[in-house]
DNA sequence: TTTT
DNA sequence: TTTT
């Protein structure tokens, strides 16, 4: 409900590898997935030099099937969330520790294969979830046809119940929207300068 | 529920004066602040130049109310929010827009006035609401006797019902919290480094 | 040099139309850019609702020259920058403001027309600047034959010089780098997880 | 000089502990300081929880030496920065990972002891550094005898020269300025609401 | 270790 | 209008 201090990671990088989701007892889904960012510069002889960095973020509940299902290993993301150290124990009973990032909203960057009408299905190098999949697998997702894009926001537990299977619930954030006493804002269609 | 891109503002800085907060016929609250940032620099002539830089900020339902409730002009803050013009006539009948920040999350940064034991009476240079008040004007807030200092969030439209009078409804957004079966994160009393 | 308070701007979205670039008397280039964000909800009714919001963006120097480069129309683009308000008049005499979004980073987040071998030349729908050129229009830019996507930030007057034409100094921003006494770190062919 | 992608963290927080200065061979300072967050929430039984999340960060250079010379246990900040995850062998000469804040802009949040006059002197309670030293004993740090609050920016490698004793070099961010040419943007003296 |  |  309330926090202390202000805990934000913004992310954009590719993903190392397919998403791995697994289900809790409660049915809620946890995908976890890896990031890479990097950056480039030359060094003081004039070397170019590249350093990736490697992020590990987990996702929960809606983000985390969405995860699972648009993701895949190359696919660029746009991630916001938190830092959480979690301590673990070594097979020789060591206490590690260990740095990830909760994600809570999720922005897929890659342009959509399929998008734009014909292009047609397949994949493989669009970096988009299921690719190999026969066109009629559709429907659990919710998006579609011609899946949107889909743009996830999930703030800390939104979808509401643990302890029930994650399902298309309404979200608990719906934009702050102009109600019928602001002024007028109707930018639909022209660009105001 | 979804959005296409990313609209991100965080500011941090102080109020130029007290909070403006009304309701709408629904009940919901409303409330105007302005924040200033500034920037100092010298510039080539070697002269000290400083810049403020006003920020006029819009927040609702709950959170209109902490800042109705909580803060006063010069008080700083931590906001987040996204950017939103709107449009509006001037007496002309001329379009003019004005762009604001729909904060969606809010953390008051000065200490409290009172904290920490004895430190002394009152307020008013505090910058926290309602300091020339009597001390038993309290219990309307809900925030207790000793009132916790508030840090806000907001999602969009997050208090659920348009059309209620703004109530202390759970928030749509609780931590993501570790669930049994997930891997242990005890760092309540050891330190990892 | 300085600043109290924070103004940072964080956004993803598509250019409404190519950019604007013109060139100050000292030589420097100012690009304006107008970038789209949109969001999309139900509103009480059911009805699928978006609106969409358009930032006006001002880039300087390198940062200018490369958005006038390498964006067109429709372009992704992640941006931070920070907000500023200035006052203008209009052909009345009357005191107008306008908000724009003072850009210090930027990254480009189309896939390159072009990259990965194959898909072929020609452009028209990647939203990369000068897409009809010849292949070997090259040179100016910098950013060699196969130009990699230029990923770029540019602080506070980062170029150095007011004054002199733009030209491809050395960046005042370097990656921190991991001195011969710091511990190594080595993430550069492996993911550690 | 550039970087793919984003890696960027913000945090506000409190220090756990003083920072811890040392300085590399070639005079450069680096400051690690542990910052808390917290956040709290009612679990499903009704009971009040909170977290504490606590993070390794890192500065270089000029802002070593102001976290180093300003800040101490218990003081609030902000903070923003990027991952960086480094591997080093523990005392069996496995491979361990720590993840570290490299902090590149920082802001002191807490308002100074002694400042606006009166209000007294010393500290032990204002988190500002060295409360406990006499009056005479300043000089060093350049902030004068009633030190400037601090708002300090660091970027990467920001200070220019490596290999040189941190010394308080014109930064290579200054506020990207009007110049002549540009629109007019005077809010030294009028506000525009 | 912090803070409320 | 704020703050330092």
């Amino acid at each position: 409900m309330a926090s202390r201090g202000v805990n934000k990671v913004i992310l954009i990088g590719n993903l190392g590898q397919d998403p791995e989701v697994r289900y809790m007892p409660n049915g809620n889904a946890v995908a976890n997935i890896t990031v890479a960012t990097s950056e480039s510069w030359k060094d003081q002889q004039g070397q170019q030099q590249e350093r990736t960095e490697w992020h590990r973020c987990v996702l929960y509940r809606r983000l985390a099937e969405i995860a699972g299902e648009y993701l895949k290993k190359g696919a660029k993301v746009y991630l916001e969330g938190r830092l959480q150290t979690r301590e673990w124990q070594d097979q020789q009973g060591q206490k590690r520790y260990t740095t990830e990032i909760v994600v809570n909203e999720m922005q897929m960057l890659d342009s959509r294969p399929g998008a734009g009408g014909g292009q047609a299905q397949q994949g493989g190098q669009g970096n988009w979830g299921r690719p190999q999949q026969a066109p009629a697998a559709q429907g659990q997702g919710g998006y579609g046809q011609q899946p949107q894009q889909p743009a996830a926001q999930g703030g800390y537990g939104q979808q509401g119940g643990y302890g029930a299977p994650a399902a298309p619930k309404p979200q608990g954030q719906q934009p702050q929207q102009p109600s019928y006493n602001e002024p007028p804002m109707d930018f639909d269609d022209d660009i105001p300068f």
